[in-house]
DNA sequence: CTGGACATGAAAATCACAGTCATCTAATGT
DNA sequence: ACATTAGATGACTGTGATTTTCATGTCCAG
């Protein structure tokens, strides 16, 4: 399956447009939260859409390294991926519970991490900030969210 | 192999002090660097000391929940864990390319994530801030540190 | 039609890490 | 001293996510 889609309007810094790999892109960019590769996979069945599980862990890698994705890892180090919306924001608070996320003006910490190459010489500098809670429904007694796990 | 030790001194927040555990302690404080619980149970061979691969993550996992010690992820999710120095720094700035790292003063970044819960009605945060780029010497063409991986 | 260039997915391989459990050790009671 | 015993240890096995392999399918150009 799939093909010679390489000359089909690929263009530098874009996804090889194959039917498989939008359906995948189209179901994260579906999901207001971050889901596991696993999570989505599932999703994509349950649509009846068929992908091998290989296709979607592909094409996950792909589009965050287009940057059109981004990835956070939870506690036990599974990796958690989300579409990013247009208005590029990067830094997410997270649900410990629920998984339900909220987007967090983190302009203290870009400056600060701005500043970084300046003060210490190193070059290429990355950063990336996580930071998690429990949010309101979930720390509530009752009414917890499910997990669907 | 291994004894009664528990009654040997162990204060709360304390290692239960056994040769093995001092060993793989001892080891990981003489590093300047992060170490993965692999390359280390490798030095730990290296210097004749036979500890299982078993014993160094139990052993790291309780150091590292008693605080002593620090603990990031690289690139592939893997951990790596750096004794935390007396002087209580939770942020580093680490090498891509060589692993060496420094403390970064992260006030800003403290006070950002302190204030979070009061805006957002999130509990229990929990923040992890980590920053890569690479350090002078590897940024030199030449003079290239070795990986030893 | 034919060949080349990928894409695909099922299965197998990796890999870090977490459990199991029989065994061993040293502190303690006698 | 010696038996007792709580707890440590490590070889081994389990687990679960991610990656790789590979045989096969599909599309496009010539």
């Amino acid at each position: 399956m799939g093909g010679r889609f390489a000359t089909r309007g690929r263009k530098v810094g874009a996804l090889p447009s194959t039917p498989r790999r939008r359906a995948v892109a189209e179901a994260l960019a579906a999901e207001e939260e971050f889901l596991s590769a696993r999570r989505l996979h599932r999703r994509l069945a349950e649509a009846g859409v068929n992908v091998g599980l290989s296709t979607v862990y592909r094409t996950l890698h792909d589009l965050v390294r287009l940057g059109s994705v981004d990835l956070v890892r939870d506690d036990a180090g599974e990796r958690l991926y989300r579409h990013r919306p247009a208005n590029d924001h990067r830094h997410y608070l997270m649900c410990r519970h629920c998984g339900h996320s909220r987007a967090l003006d983190a302009g203290p910490v870009e400056r600060w991490a701005d500043g970084i190459a300046a003060r210490t010489g190193f070059t290429e500098i990355r950063h990336t900030v996580e930071v998690t809670g429990i949010c309101v429904p979930c720390a509530a007694p009752d009414r917890r969210r499910p997990e669907d796990r």
